[in-house]
DNA sequence: CCACGTTATATAACGCGTTATATTAATCGG
DNA sequence: CCGATTAATATAACGCGTTATATAACGTGG
């Protein structure tokens, strides 16, 4: 079995790592949110979960909130929408702005994985992550060790039931 | 300013945030290459990193040793041989298995960058991440600071001549 | 009051990962 | 020794981020 080039090359690679380990967590995630039968992709739902927070958002306020760039919250925004849990209507006042409001369903949708799938991801998700000590790269290191030996998904599973 | 989504939801949203900052380290690092021109993108140099470490490898090796799948490797190498920096063959014996190695200038590009630009770049990021300490979130949550406070580009340039 | 700069959003093209599937070479069993 | 299976690579289509640029609405100064 070959070495892992891109660990074994430590802090010159930190980027490249931190896109492959976030790549399988929210690979690992996504599949949790299939079982619950959860409608979305699971880069999806910062988006809808901002919006539940504070209330309708323009584009530009949701690129900020979510820290990634306009012409994303605009593609994320349209493919939403036609799935039917965002509606837009440009404000009243400043008709370049189109505020960005959930639907029933979208706040369906919300209400049920706060109740049912966002524990569960967020009890999976720590529980590989709490026993990691020590500095960051040593982290990762036990991070990708711990998500290898049990991927995130086996741990829900293990863990449903024993969630409130 | 809004809040920032990603972070405020912890855990729930590690894999998005994951790639977030691996994005953004990856940029930064390519900014550093680019003031060095270093020709190709940051992503690319883990494959040669692999070859010039242990000599050919093929496709599937690659994949392997690179955590990423097999079509990624594909396309990088045919990328890289279209720069100029790999030749493939054919095994002999087994005429299923392309092995990809450096040629002349992969070679010399190695060199150069072994010698003038990963040393700064690893300096860079071990700049931004020593201070680091806590546990894994908190770490990424300095992290960020840390890059908002100052680029890794702007710490490269602070650190230039000090570098061996 | 309107031409011009600015701001908000949209569109286009690309980077780099993925999954699913096709192609070709090797191997194995009857 | 040939047909079926397995293994290695290639191709296609998509996900989701980026940068660069176009479009449309707003605001302002001559």
């Amino acid at each position: 079995m070959p070495e892992d080039i891109v660990r074994a090359l430590g802090y010159l690679c930190l980027g490249t790592r931190l896109r492959r380990i976030g790549e399988q967590v929210q690979a690992e995630t996504q599949r949790i949110m299939e079982r619950m039968d959860a409608p979305l992709q699971a880069g999806q739902y910062p988006l809808l979960a901002a919006i539940d927070r504070v209330g309708p958002l323009s584009v530009g306020e949701l690129a900020e909130t979510l820290g990634i760039t306009q012409p994303g919250v605009t593609r994320m925004a349209g493919l939403l929408a036609e799935a039917g849990y965002l509606t837009a209507r440009k404000e009243t006042g400043d008709q370049r702005i189109r505020r960005l409001a959930l639907t029933e369903e979208g706040q369906a949708l919300i209400a049920r994985s706060k109740q049912d799938i966002w524990p569960l991801i967020e009890a999976a998700v720590r529980n590989v992550c709490e026993p990691l000590g020590g500095s960051l790269i040593d982290q990762l290191d036990q991070l990708e060790d711990a998500l290898a030996e049990a991927p995130l998904d086996r741990r829900a599973r293990a863990l449903e039931g024993q969630q409130p």
